[in-house]
DNA sequence: TATCTTTGCATCGTGAACGATATAAATTAT
DNA sequence: ATAATTTATATCGTTCACGATGCAAAGATA
């Protein structure tokens, strides 16, 4: 038996199931929203910038079209989104918010906090978040 | 605009991308013993402990069997592992390697050890890689 | 024994991720 | 200006993740 091959001893196994439980504690906030977490993670980039295009939005993500474009074009079936063809560069998809997009921030405010509450806000410092938020920063940018 | 809704300000936001992107970093490691990063964590619990039934898995990874049977379905297919019938309990399905299951630990042994180099392995700490672990492990009991 | 409930797994449908490939517009090179 | 290359999106196919539902075996209750 090769013990670094132990699930326990893994940092990518326990990211992993982090995050879809994550995913599954935002649920009951979003299933309100008609959100989805990625979809609302493309909501959070609008907000905070409206008119982006495909790639823009990417960047920000980092994902790649073939995951974002099938995702706006549901989000477009929703009325949260439109997305129209570049006017000045015609490779580019703008992608700019709907009234109903715009006042979906407004419901989505308290999520965050909400969400905060929910898992380290009794059991976590400020100081293991803190570290725990730069740890995975350095993660991220060493493989980026 | 609502501070709290930024992204930059988001630990879930992190948490998702960094398991992407260590996904992706297994890839080219994965590729070669034809496994996926999931089915690469199953094959981990078998090589721990053999003949385990479906549930077990599950527990273990935190997976339910509406991801589970269709993935050993798939790792059938391609000759790694068995599923039998339960003998005692007519209900259960036990998972078994095969011989090329089980000769595929001697190939992904030194994984482990090439993923740690890829990332932490130069530019974070033991202490910070410790601290991350211990954070996530908070996270994942807070919520479970 | 007959019925009710629980348990273990399978199936289905939808929404991501992502490698691979395609396509048209824009840019560069010849 | 024509051809070659790059860029911005889109499409396709496969694998996961997961809520919802189905079903048969096991266990509990009447």
């Amino acid at each position: 038996m090769h013990e670094q091959l132990k699930l326990s001893n893994q940092l990518c196994f326990r990211l992993y199931t982090v995050t879809r439980l994550i995913t599954q504690a935002y649920r009951p906030l979003l299933d309100p929203l008609g959100l989805t977490y990625p979809q609302y993670l493309v909501m959070m980039v609008l907000w905070e910038q409206d008119n982006q295009t495909v790639g823009d939005i990417g960047r920000r993500l980092m994902l790649d079209t073939n995951t974002l474009t099938p995702m706006l074009q549901r989000m477009e079936r929703e009325g949260l989104l439109v997305r129209t063809h570049g006017i000045s560069d015609g490779r580019q998809t703008l992608v700019s918010l709907t009234k109903k997009g715009i006042h979906l921030e407004e419901k989505a405010k308290d999520i965050p906090a909400c969400m905060s509450q929910n898992w380290h806000g009794d059991t976590m410092s400020n100081d293991q978040l803190n570290s725990m938020v730069n740890g995975i920063d350095t993660l991220i940018n060493g493989m980026r």
